[in-house]
DNA sequence: TAGGCTTTTGTTTTT
DNA sequence: CAAAAGCCTA
């Protein structure tokens, strides 16, 4: 492929030493990044490779597909492209011993969420405690415990260096405190290169994200710095990167055709959120794109579920008839998994007696609402979970269960069900059990994941269990050991046809089309309650939406909701 | 004291 | 409009 560098990327690839790159989205800062590598590689000895950090496989994707362009198959292999966590996961499987003596494991985050749950007092200092003593590390201390393992032996950290010369750094504004600590124990021996930009912080409001963080490297590193401006090579014309500018800044939008604006009525917002995705995607198959990709956006993971129910109900919009639209959402892992083990738990009834089959099912609910309650605390969860959990013991000591909902479950359980031994039909006869109380309405939208396509694992090894015995026995672990090991190792796969999501979970990614959808209530984008105007951190978060479209974007605003950006002299007003 | 009814409130979390 | 908090009754 033929590269054309600006002046800057030029001066930036010709470099030694310590380098900064700051950019905004599709600047080229990847590009740059890749090509400095390949003029390295042709310098490494056998062995050493480049390594490149990201923070989700998300990005390792797209970094992976951009280097099938830069660099030749022979290149390839002497990059390593992996998520902070994967590199930190290997430094302590291969050496943790070093630091206590133990062999590591790995708390995953669906049982660490429930540990938590279940953790009276500080879990912070209670996960730190496990890795430190126990040599059991959640994946929130991998980067930590990492970086004071390099830190402690230097003989491995000059090993770790001299297998990677050179470490490309990515998304350097959202690094978290531990991931900086690993940074500046591999700068040491190892020379950086990092790429930033700094308008696509968006989780600072975490504590361990500095807000400073580019300082601080500037600071403790002075590096040669390139600045790529807002050049663009992703969008075929430049504006949509310039509208999103625009609402980041608070100015003028531009006029472009390749970002419209939808304004609905209360009555009509439905249909015309599914009007909106139903025109994205024709437009981008007239304009040749056989498999268009389309991500549609909210702002809250309660808001992206409404949307999920929107596209799902036929709707007539403008006298035309929309029917529901196949589509696939992108939700909270460790929520999904516990509704799993809800299911799996059912299917697991005819191995065992009434009682502890229905008992057995309710603690499952119980840790489905700890699993909730740890990630967002609310009275209410942590009381829905307490009751859930007194159910399953009053149904063991032979007692009736007090909620309408705990005594719904035990009546089905008593009903019994007739599995036949088709994983999938199975399944949903297992999860059907769920519509026997409107109060279970909450754990069954969250057990409704297209299962056996993402997880085609999880199916066949239900069908194999069946094969083998009949039953499907085990089905609890078989469910939580596939989406564990899903989590670390496999690699995210291209995004097709619509996908639902969090504006913070685009970040990173690409599409042909994306669909902004602001709600009235939870989903608003500009709430006063909550942030000053002029909304800096909203308009960042659009900013990084809107970018996320290679070709055409639509933003569905309520008719009553600000308009995106203020004229002049009004900042403070909004409404 | 748990469960259910009524009033109030409203975001984001990579692995 | 949902979900959480607050209040009230068996």
């Amino acid at each position: 492929m033929n590269i054309i560098l600006s002046d800057v990327g030029l001066s930036a690839l010709e470099a030694d030493g310590t380098v900064l790159v700051t950019g905004g989205p599709g600047s080229g800062k990847t590009t740059l990044a890749l090509l400095k590598a390949q003029r390295q590689i042709a310098a490494l000895e056998g062995g050493q490779e480049v390594l490149f950090l990201s923070f989700s496989r998300a990005a390792v994707r797209q970094v992976l597909l951009r280097c099938k362009d830069i660099l030749t198959a022979k290149e390839r292999k002497q990059i390593a492209v992996r998520t902070y966590h994967a590199f930190c996961m290997d430094i302590l499987r291969s050496h943790g011993r070093l630091l206590n003596g133990r062999h590591p494991t790995i708390l995953f985050p669906g049982p660490e969420r429930l540990a938590k749950a279940k953790h009276e007092g500080d879990w912070a200092i209670e996960v730190q405690r496990l890795a430190v003593e126990d040599g059991r590390y959640a994946f929130s201390t991998f980067a930590d415990r990492a970086a004071d393992l390099l830190a402690r032996s230097s003989s491995l950290r000059e090993l770790i260096s001299e297998m990677y010369p050179i470490v490309i750094v990515d998304e350097f504004q959202d690094t978290d405190d531990a991931q900086w600590a690993l940074v500046q124990q591999l700068a040491l021996n190892s020379t950086l290169v990092t790429l930033a930009d700094p308008d696509q912080r968006i989780f600072d409001y975490q504590a361990d994200i500095d807000p400073r963080r580019l300082d601080q490297y500037r600071a403790t590193f002075t590096p040669k710095e390139f600045d790529f401006g807002g050049a663009n090579h992703r969008s075929p014309n430049a504006s949509i990167l310039s509208f999103a500018d625009a609402v980041m800044a608070n100015e003028t939008l531009p006029t472009t055709s390749d970002v419209k604006q939808l304004s609905t009525y209360p009555r009509n917002h439905e249909a015309s959120v599914h009007a909106a995705v139903t025109w994205m995607l024709s437009q981008l198959r007239k304009a040749g794109i056989e498999h268009p990709s389309v991500a549609v956006l909210g702002r809250s993971n309660g808001y992206v579920s409404d949307i999920s129910l929107m596209l799902g109900k036929e709707h007539t919009y403008n006298q035309h008839l929309l029917k529901p639209l196949e589509h696939h959402v992108v939700r909270d892992a460790e929520l999904t998994a516990a509704a799993a083990q809800v299911v799996a738990s059912i299917l697991e009834w005819p191995l065992h007696d009434v009682t502890s089959a229905a008992a057995t099912t309710l603690d499952c609910i119980a840790d489905f609402y700890d699993m909730k309650n740890a990630e967002h605390p609310s009275n209410s969860a942590q009381n829905i979970a307490a009751s859930y959990r007194a159910a399953a013991s009053n149904v063991r000591a032979g007692k009736e269960p007090r909620s309408g909902a705990a005594k719904a479950v035990k009546r089905a359980c008593e009903a019994g069900l007739a599995f036949r031994g088709d994983a999938i039909a199975d399944w949903l006869t297992a999860r059907a059990v769920l519509e026997s109380s409107d109060k279970l309405a909450e754990l069954l939208t969250a057990a409704r994941f297209r299962l056996f396509r993402a997880t085609d694992e999880i199916g066949g090894r239900l069908a194999a269990q069946w094969a083998e015995t009949g039953t499907y026995q085990g089905a609890r672990i078989i469910v939580q050991r596939a989406l564990n090991l899903g989590k670390l190792l496999a690699t995210e796969t291209e995004p097709r046809g619509v996908v639902l999501m969090t504006l913070h979970k685009s970040k990173g990614k690409e599409f042909d089309g994306v669909v902004i959808v602001e709600g009235q209530y939870a989903g608003a984008f500009f709430n006063e309650k909550r942030e000053r105007p002029p909304f800096a951190a909203t308009r960042r978060l659009l900013r990084v939406g809107i970018t996320r479209a290679r070709h055409q974007v639509v933003l569905v605003r309520p008719s009553t909701a600000p308009p995106l950006t203020l004229p002049p002299g009004t900042e403070g007003s909004a409404a």
